[in-house]
DNA sequence: CAGTTGTGTCAACAAGCGTTCACCGAAACT
DNA sequence: AGTTTCGGTGAACGCTTGTTGACACAACTG
């Protein structure tokens, strides 16, 4: 019958890899990748040191293996944010709650995104900037639709896109480092940053 | 005659701390400072491994020390920033300038404060966050002082001051990452940028 | 000049690291 | 059924790590 099982061995290794992907990024919350010792993930999994190699060839390599799944589950985020409706303020308001959310979801990721992105360790950075362009590109596309972008250059179109995403990534940032408690001020200082960005969208061709 | 010496001891004291602070920051430049290593960092001055403790409790410590003397260097740019003169493009030019000059001037500093911010040892993240903070106080201060400023609020003027300042902390980095050729693209976009900003502040209170 | 202070040295420690190799046993293939 | 493939094991290697204590000797203090 159900013969999706693709074999129980890739099936276990999948499980192990995942694990210690997990395990690396719970590690990260209090030191930097650079300083991650193999054998540290190896202990949290509860399995020898010697087998992290049948995975990753070093903590590097699940450095980048780390960043593909932590800005995946961002690329959902994307569509959302921008298929909101409503005027300005409220498209605002809303993007804002969502980037709160998934920092709560998924805080660790975050975390590690913001660590790592000017981290110490160069394939890693490599990733995280790659990824973060392509985050601007569909971006930019996004924006480019709306009829506010009449007339802008593809160029200033992207320079736009990257003032987004670098604040959005600046503001999960400040959401994960706000004591319980102050959410709220992060969350104001946002939306009015947005919203002076978006003033001055609005009048880029004046 | 020389009665200014302060004591031999204490000035070679200082001449070992500062040659501790320039190797820990050229090591900096590969790694994070959570794997960053007291031994490595004495062995690069060429003293013994226990000498360090005379000077520093832990590479944490050091951390600190080196905020201190990165952001010191920048809270002298903050004063010549802002009292340019010209006109809106003319100032936003000269901004970008004298940040890329910095950046060229200070790279290690700048790369150490851009990777730590967000790094894996607390206290210096927390040093970072409280000198950032200071100098947003610092511009929002200078640009009360500005005409373009009437009838905005304490707060608005902090929010604009923090978007400055992380841009700034950001264009900074761009300037870092940039292969050499391409300074002149990242200018142009923080130009870009800021001046979007600036037109955002201008419309702020229509 | 005698006594104190303090930066730097040397030896030693237990513990951790990444990486190697030969080996096991179950899953997968033919 | 016989063979190959491969994720995981365990021991061992050479090296690095932070921290300790006792000691040297130049610089200060009175």
């Amino acid at each position: 019958m159900s013969h999706i099982p693709v074999g129980i061995r890739q099936t276990q290794k999948r499980k192990t890899r995942q694990a210690l992907l997990d395990a690396a990024l719970e590690l990260l919350e209090g030191q930097s990748l650079s300083s991650l010792g193999l054998r540290e993930v190896t202990r949290a999994v509860g399995i020898a040191p010697t087998a992290f190699y049948r995975h990753f060839r070093s903590t590097a390599d699940l450095g980048v293996a780390l960043v593909e799944e932590a800005l995946g589950s961002l690329h959902e985020m994307i569509g959302t944010t921008l298929a909101a409706t409503g005027d300005s303020d409220e498209r605002i308001a809303r993007t804002v709650d969502l980037i709160a959310v998934h920092v709560g979801t998924h805080a660790a990721h975050v975390r590690f995104i913001a660590r790592e992105r000017h981290g110490g360790v160069q394939p890693v950075r490599a990733a995280i900037g790659e990824q973060l362009d392509r985050f601007a590109e569909e971006v930019a596309v996004e924006l480019a639709a709306h009829p506010e972008s009449k007339g802008w250059s593809e160029d200033d179109m992207v320079m736009l896109a990257r003032l987004y995403v670098d604040h959005m990534v600046m503001t999960a940032s400040a959401f994960l480092d706000a004591e319980p408690g102050n959410e709220e001020r992060v969350a104001s200082l946002a939306r009015r940053q947005m919203r002076l960005v978006s003033l001055g969208r609005r009048h880029w061709l004046d």
